[in-house]
RNA sequence: GGGGGAAUGUCCCGAGUGGCAAAGGGGGCGGACUGUAAAUCCGCUGGCGUACGCCUUCGUAGGUUCGAGUCCUACUUCCCCCA
């Protein structure tokens, strides 16, 4: 496959920006994008309450087909969640309840409106629920309409299934059923919607091209896979995976001032990357930023959180944040924009035990970290490395106010009374 | 259908003789060094308690034992061999 010259704005974008892993048709393709007559869709299961940002890039390639002048899809899995992908998991997962699907899709859906444009126009986007269809089928229906479209014996070879056997994990027929799942959305979308595209991450491969198959067989109409590379940083971690745990989307999962750190804290080696996939800056202005030598790089890194959390969260919230990082890591002061916890001040006159405070204001996951992180040094009330999490914060420790509680030096949380 | 093996710290991989909170990696976190980077070196990496301590962990459920990850039985899942 080559895909040296593609003459479409939307693959070249997409290929100049990095997001091309592999491509079904890719002639075929180019040519529909640059007749602007691409529909496309990625699924996005609702197995929590936010996306987080391992699923920004799915996000943005939405945005990109959007700016192409593509139509975007997004399709809420409320059906698919109830059976479950196991591509790349160990295990299956417990199954959510019907309430719990339909509270995180709830959730999840304010994101989308932050990257793409929703309405009834040509190229606005739409969301729907697969749940809708895959609801009412039938078991027997499924099986005759759709079912003798796909032999064992292909399945079998898909990685999601491959992998669950070779690590000698079982693999349930519910999960096997999911890959048919999946390839009914994009049928369905295709006949509803006119969706000929769908795409996803490199582990979605096998099942977006049972897809699009199904289509080209059953409703002989044209259809196309495009997958992105698995994002890991340059050093190798999955991406999205910090000390607090997955970096959530949704702000009150993570607040913009985490967001912006998040990105503030990206390696060289990935700047130029991350701008290129994560935000619209112009490609020579990216091209720039990464050249930066030595600690001049930082400055591309603050512009990577100011456009990302941007983005998300709206232009005050990403100037407020690399406010109070600036105040906080250049300058060295506190700034009200730092994230606060709030304690009840009685409580505090009588003392409150530092690991306790610790745990309680999230900077650990629990007192025995505190304590531990305390004996390594990486606990600080006002600066003040302490080694006895044992002591007692009280009034005594509040300087203008506050008291500023740091884990390790990118932690900071103010403890206010109140 | 018969025979043999395997499942370990809920992030992963992986040692483990009846006394085990359980070797060693990776990852993660912290410290030093830097540029809020990487690499490197050092420390930490089940929960609770100020503390001698208590509680919960080795696929599931029982049993033997003063004591079980370690032995026995049944079950679940996986691998290999024979049919």
């Amino acid at each position: 496959m080559s895909d040296a010259a593609f003459k479409s704005e939307f693959l070249q974008a997409m290929q100049a920006r990095g997001y091309i892993h592999s491509i079904s048709h890719p002639v075929e393709l180019d040519e529909a994008a640059a007749a602007r007559k691409l529909v496309g869709y990625i699924g996005f299961d609702a197995t929590a309450a936010s996306l987080h940002v391992g699923s920004l890039i799915q996000v943005m390639m939405l945005r990109r087909l959007q700016q192409a002048g593509g139509k975007p899809i997004v399709v809420m899995g409320g059906g698919t969640t109830k059976v479950g992908d196991p591509s790349d998991k160990d295990t299956q997962r417990p199954l959510l309840t019907t309430e719990q699907i339909q509270a995180n899709i709830a959730s999840l859906k304010t994101v989308f409106a932050k990257f793409l444009t929703f309405g009834d126009g040509p190229t606005d986007a739409v969301m729907v629920d697969n749940a809708d269809w895959l609801d009412a089928l039938g078991y027997v229906e499924f099986l005759r309409e759709f079912g003798v479209h796909f032999t064992i014996n292909r399945m079998l070879a898909f990685d999601s299934v491959k992998l669950r056997l070779d690590r000698e994990q079982p693999l349930t027929f519910l999960e096997f059923n999911y890959m048919l799942m999946q390839a009914v959305d994009f049928l369905e979308l295709e006949r509803r919607h006119g969706c000929n595209l769908q795409m996803g991450g490199s582990d979605q491969w096998g099942n977006i091209l049972n897809g699009v198959e199904l289509i080209r067989r059953v409703d002989q109409k044209p259809a196309f896979a495009l997958t992105t590379p698995l994002l890991a940083t340059a050093s190798g971690a999955k991406m999205g995976k910090t000390v607090a745990g997955a970096v959530w989307l949704n702000a009150d999962m993570r607040s913009p001032y985490d967001y912006w750190q998040f990105w503030r804290n990206t390696e060289d080696a990935d700047v130029g990357r991350f701008l290129r996939l994560f935000t619209d800056l112009p490609l020579d202005e990216i091209a720039r930023l990464e050249s930066l030598p030595g600690a001049e790089i930082n400055a591309a890194k603050k512009r990577l959180a100011d456009e990302t959390t941007r983005m998300l969260h709206g232009a005050d919230a990403a100037e407020t944040a690399a406010r109070a990082a600036e105040a906080a890591f250049e300058q060295g002061r506190l700034s009200d924009d730092l994230p606060t916890v709030e304690v009840k001040a009685a409580d505090l006159e009588a003392g409150i035990v530092l690991a306790a405070l610790a745990h309680d204001a999230g900077l650990t996951g629990s007192r025995g970290e505190a304590r531990r992180l305390a004996q390594g040094g990486g606990l600080r009330v006002n600066d003040k490395a302490e080694t006895d999490a044992n002591r007692a914060v009280t009034t005594a420790d509040l300087v203008e106010g506050v008291i500023k509680l740091a884990a390790g030096k990118k932690k900071i949380v103010l403890v206010r009374p109140v």
